[in-house]
DNA sequence: CCTTGTGTTTGACTTAAGTCAAGGCATAAA
DNA sequence: TTTATGCCTTGACTTAAGTCAAACACAAGG
């Protein structure tokens, strides 16, 4: 086993038989500053874990131009996508630094996971749900404003319990930290909501008024009075 | 094939025959609004992809208490985490209307991947680059403040120049649209910038003077771990 | 030379939301 | 009943950033 799986994320929970397969297959490359990993249109041989240094993935145009994709360090995995896709790389690689890397064959990983299924089916355990973590906080940063995140909050609820009149199971200032906010701010806010015949709300008893309102509030626009 | 994969996006672009491949093991089944599709610590025999209706997954609490940890529509796929993994299911399932599913048992879905590793692969491919964009998209929304996306802009050049001293290759309207923010507040961010002796900016030449208070005001969030 | 156009900067204003400080209100304890 | 505590609201202020409009810079063409 030429090095412990523990540092990349991706692996970390998977089961020590796995890993130790995983490990098996791997082997160990080092690099100096400025040496090229791959370029553009190689075959994906087989993807790459970062164990020291740092990688910088690029394009370079037909002017010479170069555009940086990504630049990955230690515990992270790249070049992956093509591989597994069975494609030629679209990038470049080159280290930055002295580097050193375990590079894992796409066949030999290919032939892994056809004779142990199950580590397949984990990876793609462990990928979806970070796939999941992500997605949710991608939704929770875009609605930016107050108003909507408040919206949206409470529309889950409805959708959830199936009517528009219901009690809210948390007070206001743990209300104001789920939303990212302070209570103050979401006083205020639910004080113009209810003005504008948004909502009722009387304590912890919510009443929506304004469905399709609301829906607008949360989807696009942002803007209590637009 | 009972049905078509194209309107589940994370199928979507496997090839014609992967997805007929899925689409042989996998079968139909249709729900009645409030039914229970499997409960907490069911064994996963599968998992599901919604083609009409919504699903509610939640949690509940030995008090009565409920927690709704998503609802999915159609397109989405839910329970493949736990079916992936071999576990049971760590939560509850239930039909908010009436719902159209497809249902993909893990035994077949299992046997599909170790007689077809491309299949898997692919799979593993797909969810890697919806991962990678997701991951790219928190970033950058997690920077919020305009000087914070500035300097880990700039510092991603200087990382990859390897030097303090360096060319824009966009101008500064083109710049202030890919920092997502407009050009006024750019020209009064680095005019601040400048002032407080971070960078020196003439025309396109950039002149970092300053790299560990620019890497402070990145806040650490896209720099290399540690 | 002047004109035109594009990109840049500046000023004045607006909005969203956070902080600080001060009250208000209701329920539980004394 | 009074007091205290926790929660909620309100007001006044501050900050980040966007909009609108105007001024500026400078190069290219007429």
């Amino acid at each position: 086993m030429p090095y412990d799986l523990h540092i990349f994320p991706v692996f970390a929970s998977l089961s020590p038989e796995h890993q130790k397969a995983l490990a098996a297959i791997a082997g160990t490359k080092t690099y100096q500053a400025g040496q090229t990993i791959f370029q553009e249109n190689d075959p994906g041989e087989g993807f790459y874990g970062i164990v020291r240094g740092r990688v910088k993935i690029y394009k370079s145009s037909p002017l010479g131009k170069e555009y940086i994709l990504h630049i990955f360090g230690p515990g992270e995995i790249f070049a992956e996508v093509a591989v597994f896709a069975g494609k030629n790389f679209p990038a470049n690689a080159l280290c930055l630094e002295e580097t050193k890397l375990l590079f894992f064959p796409r066949t030999q990983f290919r032939r892994l996971i056809a004779e142990n299924p199950d580590l397949g089916l984990n990876l793609l355990g462990l990928l979806s749900m970070r796939l999941r973590q992500m997605v949710a906080k991608v939704e929770e940063l875009s609605l930016k404003e107050v108003p909507a995140r408040l919206a949206a909050h409470l529309l889950l609820i409805r959708d959830n319990l199936g009517r528009d009149l219901f009690e809210l199971d948390l007070n206001k200032s743990q209300l104001a930290g789920y939303l990212g906010t302070v209570p103050e701010t979401l006083s205020r806010v639910i004080r113009r909501m209810k003005e504008e015949g948004y909502i009722d709300i009387k304590g912890r008893q919510v009443n929506l008024l304004d469905v399709q309102g609301l829906e607008d509030l949360a989807g696009g626009s942002t803007r209590l009075q637009p």
